[in-house]
DNA sequence: CAGTAAACTTACTGACCAGTAAGGTTAAGG
DNA sequence: CCTTAACCTTACTGGTCAGTAAGTTTACTG
């Protein structure tokens, strides 16, 4: 039992330590029902010490939210940015983003969408990371209906709203997953580019849903 | 001035003046936030009467769940009840849900999971809603996928597949409305419609997007 | 083995807010 | 007019919790 109980850790390290049992908290109870006393005793450190290094319970609760979009956002583009295509670069980036979900289900929870009830601050915040994750989705879109022979200008708005139902589509699978621990990322990554880039491909080569008005 | 600052309402009356005033309080501060007074204040009544009325801020936030979720759902069951086909009663539903939350966008905020952070008995009544909306959509799909030629009994989890997807992305093109308030419910149903019932069709017909491996 | 700075604690306060006790006021029916 | 019940209020309490003051302990450094 050399450190295991090690006390007196550096600042950097108990930081992270605060960090990730400030996620699970956040998870558990959302932003204004957990309590920082709760999140100071599963850090197994005393309260005043998160006053010290997180400065308030706002700034407690941007830091998990910066730490854990800016892995997201970087499991995306590693993914994404080695494929030669867009449709794999795509392909690619849900993979990472499911596979991230799966994996770190808590950090998910805290980023995703609680910005109803939160300061300026924290919804900025929270703005900031999912713009970052759209931006990049909107990219590959974008890219993806020129390719397949869409208009170039006019997919600045299509390309907008496909990345929109696309990101909220992903979104909810989220839960779908819960419901199915067993299927793999993979899968639904398979799915999910099945339904969407089939389909804007159609919408875009002029393939167009009619009302098939009735008679 | 008749009975413009009619006071002493009677309860029925009082109770829907309450839940109005509820829905924009919550809906700009979310659940925890709301203070009751701040509902009372803008309800123009005195806080014991919340009480009295609707028992606690739980029962007051049930309440507001209950009317909105309920509202919603007949909109969209009204819409979708009278369309012949599949695809046109979705049509009609989608459209019902896109111009409800154009028209009641505080109701919608409400709705739109704060689940997180509630209790048991709020969170199973959210879950409620959203499972009502879902199963709407989900027999809609099924039946759509058996009518495209789909295998009927393979379409159950693929039919829930596809409804979490298409209401993830109704749900986030939520925010892209409010990007674009010029855009008709009309134009965002018939995009939508576009982008999901063809790349559908598609996947349940056998027409599977291939990664298109390099070379 | 000092001296010192970083790491850490106990023990408080002040504000906010859900919920309530105790009673005041008006409409509606006799 | 008088009763009664529905409607409504003022003024409080008790608990929770973010944030802090003041001090203690451990590890590193010369």
């Amino acid at each position: 039992m050399n450190d295991t109980r090690r006390r007196r850790v550096p600042r950097p390290v108990r930081e992270q330590q605060i960090i990730d049992a400030a996620i699970r908290v956040f998870a558990k109870r959302g932003y204004h029902a957990a309590s920082v006393d709760e999140i100071a005793e599963l850090a197994g450190i005393s309260k005043p010490m998160i006053y010290l290094y997180l400065d308030s319970k706002e700034g407690l609760f941007i830091a998990c939210l910066r730490r854990e979009a800016a892995r997201l956002v970087a499991a995306f583009q590693d993914a994404a940015g080695h494929a030669p295509s867009p449709e794999l670069r795509l392909r690619a980036g849900l993979l990472a983003f499911f596979t991230f979900v799966t994996e770190h289900r808590d950090s998910w929870v805290v980023l995703h969408r609680q910005a109803s009830e939160l300061s300026p601050a924290i919804a900025a915040e929270l703005t900031q990371a999912r713009r970052a994750v759209m931006a990049e989705v909107a990219g590959l879109v974008r890219v993806g209906i020129v390719e397949s022979g869409g208009p170039a200008q006019a997919g600045e708005q299509d390309a907008d709203f496909v990345t929109y139902a696309l990101v909220g589509a992903a979104d909810s699978l989220t839960d779908w997953m819960a419901k199915h621990p067993d299927e793999p990322p993979e899968r639904i990554t398979l799915r999910l580019m099945n339904m969407v880039w089939v389909g804007m491909r159609n919408v875009l080569g002029g393939e167009v849903w009619a009302p098939a008005e009735d008679g």
